[in-house]
RNA sequence: GAUCCCAUCGUCUAGGCAGGUCAGGACACCGGGUUUUCAUCCCGGCAACACGGGUUCAAAUCCCGUUGGGAUCGCCA
């Protein structure tokens, strides 16, 4: 690549939630910026007043740093291209498309809606492409033509090719094109001319969007010709479909990154997962950001519209809740654990033992947090599973809870090493098996016959806690005889 | 309907641009192993070049068509 450095930009609109397309146009954007040591700008679109809103830009902000998607210039960091919201670029539109209506490349159309519309059916109906007519393309409309939009003035005769960064060659005939408003009677721009005077006016010099912008390309391309101006490089990506094929909706569950961040998602899964849905780096599945901002490239980007596969983002995030720094996945499970009605510290070394113990089984951290409760629940909180105690709890073990309980109570330090030798010392002297002995601890202990190892466990829960359990559980034993259970 | 884009296991994909390994990896699924339960981990299995033509000694790969899917056609972005 040459020495201009590269500026590319992500350009959502607070009109919504952050959607995981959305994310990944923007993963997309910052991986090839920080590839190439340029710039990543952030703007947001806001001229949709009707469903803009505030809150929803603060959301968008929040999300994309959560996913660690940092912007070198933005509305709330400025730069030297700014004002970084739209609808604060109001001047700027204005004078370029008073520029536009002097070279004869715009006009004024007073044509109503309800015209238009007429326009519209009757193309349809004719079964052609609606497209406006051109019913004020030479009226010659001034400024005083009453309520009235600007339009651009389509050439209409060649052919614009442009070459797509992942598509290759495409090529888009005039004649298919229409002399689309420009500036909204409202006097606020339309998102084509929008973007062109912001990618311009920002000096974007790569964009990499969804392939749902195809389409628009041409019509961008000509205004930045009318314009005199260099159009960036244009990269479609595909879209993301639901796993059914269709246009991804509410209807497929959660869409947006903040609702997959309650769900227990990482960041760190989320942003693997997101890469390697529609771009790939021969046969490997798992990357940090850094690797990928290493390994990223434009060529391997694909062609075809990709299935979002709930699965397989498991999986991912399965494997970084067992691969990040334990401080790092419990620092991220704290508030899990608290929406539990558990009371923390949550970052602390016994919380760091509690979530290292359950992680490697967890593919969310609201598993992490459902498994690590044992070790955070006050002894009369901590519900026992029925079937576990029938079958583990029985007079049989009750001597050999007694024998552990014994043991362990003699124990001068509490960690799984020691305790572990202090178990199979007893083991090995009396022949029984871990097998017959971990089950009923692990019952006793947390209330359930599935869990982590049990020295971890031990190791996890506690002395006093550990040993106030396997108290309680010898009772519960013994109780199994008495009623004859 | 028109235009544009796309097409390898159920899913994500490698391979395609520079035709020549009975198409490789991963998720899911099935089976087995390790193990202290459940997981992790390890081993194995199932499973695809949409179809039809062409070019060629040779096509997943290049070309055309068909079919299928998606997108777009707003004073939304």
């Amino acid at each position: 690549m040459a020495d201009a450095p590269v500026r590319l930009r992500f350009a959502p609109s607070p009109t919504g939630h952050l959607h995981i397309g959305g994310a990944r146009t923007a993963l997309f954007n910052w991986l090839l910026a920080r590839k190439l040591g340029g710039t990543f700008v952030l703007r947001l679109e806001d001229t949709d007043a009707e469903r803009s809103t505030r809150e929803f830009e603060r959301e968008i902000l929040r999300d994309l740093a959560w996913l660690g998607l940092i912007w070198d210039e933005g509305p709330d960091v400025g730069g030297p291209h700014g004002p970084y919201r739209q609808t604060e670029r109001a001047d700027l539109y204005r004078a370029l498309a008073e520029r536009l209506l002097a070279s004869g490349h715009a006009y004024r159309c007073t044509c109503s809606p309800q015209r238009l519309e007429a326009v519209r059916a009757e193309a349809l109906a004719r079964g052609e492409k609606p497209r406006y007519d051109g019913h004020c393309r030479d009226l010659g409309l001034g400024p005083s033509c009453g309520p009235h939009v600007v339009r651009f003035r389509m050439p209409g005769d060649g052919v614009v090719a442009v070459h797509d960064l992942v598509k290759g060659p495409v090529e888009i005939r005039d004649e298919e094109l229409d002399d689309f408003v420009l500036v909204r009677s409202d006097g606020l721009p339309t998102y084509n001319f929008a973007v062109v005077a912001d990618d311009h006016g920002m000096g974007i010099t790569h964009v990499l969007r969804g392939d749902d912008h195809l389409n628009n390309t041409p019509k961008q391309v000509h205004l930045y010709r009318a314009l005199d101006a260099e159009p960036p490089r244009f990269g479609h990506m595909p879209l993301i479909l639901g796993p059914d094929g269709k246009r991804l909706s509410k209807r497929h569950g959660a869409t947006s990154v903040g609702a997959y961040r309650d769900l227990g998602f990482l960041p760190e899964a989320l942003v693997n997962y997101l890469a390697r849905l529609g771009w790939a780096h021969g046969d490997l599945e798992l990357f940090d950001i850094d690797e990928l901002v290493r390994v990223f490239s434009i060529e391997g980007i694909g062609t075809s519209a990709g299935r979002w596969d709930m699965d397989k983002l498991m999986w991912v995030n399965q494997h970084w809740i067992a691969r990040l720094p334990v401080e790092r996945v419990a620092r991220d499970a704290a508030p899990f654990l608290a929406a539990l009605g558990l009371t923390g510290p949550f970052d602390d070394s016994r919380a760091h033992l509690a979530v290292d113990a359950v992680r490697s089984r967890a593919r969310t951290l609201v598993q992490v947090a459902t498994m690590a409760a044992f070790c955070f629940l006050p002894d009369e909180r901590l519900p026992y599973d029925d079937a576990a105690v029938r079958k583990f709890l029985v007079p049989d073990a009750a001597p050999l809870l007694e024998t552990v309980l014994e043991r362990l109570k003699r124990l001068p330090s509490w960690e799984r090493a020691s305790i572990e030798g202090a178990i199979s010392e007893w083991l090995q002297a009396s022949g029984l098996g871990l097998g017959a002995v971990a089950q009923p601890v692990r019952v006793a202990v947390t209330g359930s016959r599935v869990g982590p190892g049990l020295f971890e466990t031990l190791e996890a829960l506690g002395r006093d806690r550990s040993l106030a359990r396997l108290e309680r559980g010898l009772g519960m034993a013994r109780d199994g005889a008495l009623h004859g259970v």
